[in-house]
DNA sequence: TTGTAGGCGTTATCAC
DNA sequence: GTGATAACGCCTACAA
């Protein structure tokens, strides 16, 4: 059987040659009606581009970056950083949230096939198989940022050193005598979470101690998710002198839970937040917590993709920018029982 | 003779009747050859386009919005309402900051109009005479919020009650016996900072107090832009007891002068402080201030655009969304001195 | 009847 | 030559 070409979809569909190859370029003067029928043979057949693309088209002025969330001002610093990249490069930036609803999800993937968009830049929000496989059709290209799952190898992808960041500031509580240690992840279905707990636990081991169940909780990262988690933990029988927050919305869920209960940080328990967010200096006591490059992220985030869109090789696939402890004023040694 | 119509151009220059319209609408698929003939023709010919306009140019699918500064969390929260807008309409949403630079303003104009949009809010920053003559040629509306200057009444544009929330602040702030109290406002050249201190001022007066020049600072608005103006405050010869700030991020400058200064808030210095962006609650003391709608602020100006490129009539061209004051901790009774 | 938008084929062209 | 794409302009449908 021949290869399947552009020539075979087009008869099929009583089209001409073009008219296919607009559909999998994605050009906008193409009817729905028309497009749907192609995309379910272009699949059908299971349509590849030939290696070494044509003539590349360099169409729309245009990189999309999605978030899932653009509620927190966690976006934003990455936004900021994706925003800077692609006025340098003299691209329009498209942005829009998805709010982790698979109708927005596909949605958003048939305006970005349809517009000329020259790539897209993913932060915490993922993409199925098929959707996937849509984007390698095209040969459009993506970056992730703090990817929901571990991505596949050869998808670029941006990140944090999250274990290092959660070893690190458990270390440091260690270091300030606590032993009944908590912690309070994110989304347990997320990567940066799993990680940031997976560091947690690796410094309460290398210390000799050990995680007990019941001190690590998971919560969606808001203030209310903070505050439900930390309560509960103040409940228990044997309550922890410290807890890591895996981020400074979280923490300040912690603090309000704090407070609710008469506990003095950092004297009666000692607060690690992550993220560095610019509020945290300005809460009170002063909020110990992991700094993440988070600007620096989007940057490196849109570097890749333009490197991509380029078609220059990308020196790594997964990069990881260093988080670092910035300690202040919620952290302390714990207090004589 | 008969009046000069597309059909006559065409027959003249040997195309169909699209290909001139298209001309005559400036889309980009007419060959630079046949469009000089064309244009040659219609100039000789001195064609008239029909009075009551035809269905006008539905380009591309999006609006713009221009930030002057990303930076601060404060634009978060209208770009989000933006964004809802913008994706319920199905309108992609392209995102820039133009940072208080002309050059970036000039290239942003430059790439709005070799696209497809369809129209642009501005917030916080502002266009030239010229700048605005070029999109009223190309008819692209746009909306402002924020205003760095008054608007001219026929440019709509959406604010908040600045006025009524300087003169709330204020007002509290004598109610708790406060006679010397200061304002920091935010850069003078700006239309909600003179709202604001206008505010202000009334407030004073209605009270029987007076304004003293020294009270008055304008600062840039962020942390250090507070932190500089507080400190100078502090160090007058008969410093405030309380003061106002033109932001959340211009009071947490305040909090660290005064910190610096040994001044416990709200004791020694009340503060009061404008926008209640989402970390407000979780400083120490939680801070009271005036609180802005700045995401509704995005949702209305996105509607506004909208109805203003669906060729609706606005029922008003200025619109200003309430500010409430939130009353927290930081601001308390004059102390007995 | 005039003008406009969308859709799609024709042609030229490019990389292999 | 062959597969794929960009450029261009006509046809059709439709709106005023």
């Amino acid at each position: 059987m021949p290869r399947c070409t552009l020539a075979t979809i087009a008869r099929e569909a009583n089209v001409s040659v073009p008219t296919v190859s607009k559909v999998l370029n994605g050009h906008s003067d193409v009817a729905a009606h028309t497009r749907a029928i192609i995309e379910r043979l272009l699949t059908e057949h299971g349509y590849q581009r030939p290696r070494s693309p044509r003539r590349s088209n360099r169409r729309g002025e245009f990189i999309d970056l999605v978030i899932n969330d653009l509620d927190s001002n966690w976006g934003l610093a990455i936004l900021t950083g994706v925003e800077q990249v692609a006025e340098e490069a003299g691209l329009t930036l498209a942005v829009s949230a998805v709010h982790n609803r698979a109708s927005l999800t596909r949605r958003w993937l048939q305006s970005l096939l349809s517009r000329a968009s020259q790539g897209a830049i993913l932060v915490l929000s993922d993409l199925d198989e098929a959707q996937r496989a849509e984007l390698a059709r095209r040969t459009l290209p993506f970056v992730l940022v703090d990817g929901v799952s571990a991505p596949p190898p050869d998808v670029p992808s941006v990140g944090a050193t999250n274990f290092a960041g959660g070893f690190a500031a458990t270390e440091h509580l260690i270091g300030l005598g606590h032993t009944r240690i908590a912690a309070i992840g994110g989304p347990e279905s997320l990567l940066c979470t799993r990680a940031r707990v997976a560091g947690y636990r690796s410094a309460l081991e290398a210390s000799g101690l050990r995680a007990h169940r019941d001190l690590v909780r998971y919560a969606p990262f808001h203030h209310d998710g903070g505050l439900d988690a930390a309560r509960r933990l103040f409940a228990l029988a044997e309550p922890p002198t410290a807890i890591f927050a895996g981020s400074d919305h979280l923490a300040t869920g912690v603090y309000s839970a704090a407070r609710a209960r008469g506990l003095r940080i950092p004297e009666q328990c000692s607060v690690v937040g992550f993220d560095d967010l610019n509020f945290t200096p300005w809460m009170a006591p002063a909020l110990t917590t992991v700094r993440q490059p988070l600007r620096e992220m989007g940057v490196a985030a849109a570097r890749m993709l333009l490197r991509v869109i380029n078609g220059e090789r990308l020196d790594s696939h997964r990069i990881e920018l260093a988080t670092a402890l910035v300690i202040r004023e919620s952290s302390g040694p714990r207090a004589p029982h």
